[in-house]
DNA sequence: GTCATATTTAACCGCCGGTAATAATTTTAC
DNA sequence: GTAAAATTATTACCGGCGGTTAAATATGAC
């Protein structure tokens, strides 16, 4: 009864009798409140199957478990997600995202003219991807998993879509900078293919292989210091300016 | 019996009446063709395990169709395997056995002191990475499930630990190859953690995705360039003479 | 002939991903 | 305020797979 007096001063001027805007808001406000229910409900799914994910890795771990863990029933969380696979892709989506929009920032401000040297590039590249890395390592690192099961290809269309179309971007998005950096004298010649995997493919690369090592709960120490290496590397071979 | 007549000469000059050297040496002989055909039974699960692995992925490649397709009941094969895992990962040995060879056999030559320049040195550690993934491709993207399950930590005691040491022999050779081609005035003062981790962790990074982008069977034509790019890009920040 | 060894067959267990049917709860309509 | 409708949770289940067991069969050793 509150909501109502409440939520009446934000009716749209329809022409509509008071009572039926009441009820029309009425209706909206608590389709919004269920819309955020829901969504905290597949919010903490997620964080139980992250949870769950890292703590037992991907076979290990069961529905049943990620269930309790989420405080809701195993079929709870299919009606949300079709399969384990799709719930494991889901946590994935937002890293990629993440990715994608933080490598088009340096795409734009490459466009817009505002980098005076290659090597500012690289290094802005390679902040994004440690950033992101350090920031939720845990995710991160169940990119290991990609192909392997070739659990791409069994997921739903939906999903396997937005997959493959945001790792498209990214990987787009990573060539494009490329292209554009040649174009304004920052970078040699070398084709921008080769380019954009050398850097990506480099810091997957040790990213995993320090991750293989004994690590106890935080990241190896010996990390950075060999993608600086890898880093300055890059630049002294395809930086001209 | 013709088994007896042939082998009877073979016998070793004891002193024993010859029927019990024919006894002895028949025996040996049946011995003999009875290890010969489990070593063979052996390869024939292996050959099977690796076709069907490769064929539908980890996950979903079951032990009965193996079986099926070594032509030998289920029972058997853990017989010989103790599990799943295992079996997996008695296909990966062989690789990790052929590039610890090899690359031990840089070190040696490296030890003998003939290399001339450190260029050659890093050149020939790609070699044997590539000949190796070249030569048996399938195997070698099978080490992408490396950690994931956590699959390593789950294998039979004898497994691991055989997994494990050569794992790390790989590591060290790697490493030791480093300091000697610092001691020998070929590389910069570069800790050669960071050396040995940037070469294999390039290298693996970008082949894993080249593997990723569609490839219709055989190798990603960029795969070769891009490794140069990286071979040479590498050779150009650490390498002195 | 009899014992030891190795393989197959066939049935079985437990666990897990996924589902169907049903029950409980909340919303809507009057 | 109450009944109908819709939404969500629960229970119990299915099928498949990893792995095991036990009995039957074959082969060679003595």
């Amino acid at each position: 009864m509150v909501f109502l007096l409440l939520t009446v001063k934000e009716i749209t001027g329809r022409n509509i009798g008071r009572n039926m805007a009441v009820m029309q808001n009425h209706k909206t406000v608590i389709q919004n409140r269920k819309k955020r229910e829901k969504n905290r409900r597949i919010q903490e799914i997620l964080r139980a199957a992250k949870k769950t994910f890292f703590a037992k890795g991907y076979s290990k771990a069961t529905m049943d478990e990620i269930a309790l863990e989420a405080e809701v029933s195993k079929p709870t969380i299919y009606q949300y997600f079709d399969t384990k696979d799709e719930l494991f892709f889901s946590l994935l989506i937002p890293v990629i995202e993440d990715i994608g929009n933080q490598v088009n920032d340096i795409n734009l401000r490459l466009e817009a003219l505002e980098y005076e040297s290659g090597a500012d590039v690289i290094r802005d590249i390679f902040k994004v991807y440690y950033n992101c890395f350090e920031q939720d390592t845990d995710t991160f690192m169940f990119f290991t998993i990609f192909q392997q099961i070739g659990m791409v290809y069994e997921l739903n269309d939906t999903t396997r879509e937005s997959f493959i179309e945001k790792g498209k971007y990214c990987f787009n998005q990573g060539r494009e900078i490329a292209r554009r950096a040649k174009e304004q004298g920052f970078f040699k010649d070398i084709d921008e293919f080769y380019i954009s995997d050398f850097v990506w493919g480099a810091f997957w690369g040790i990213v995993q292989l320090q991750q293989m090592k004994p690590h106890n709960g935080d990241v190896n120490p010996h990390l950075k210091p060999t993608l600086e290496l890898v880093e300055n590397s890059i630049i002294g071979s395809i930086v001209i300016k």
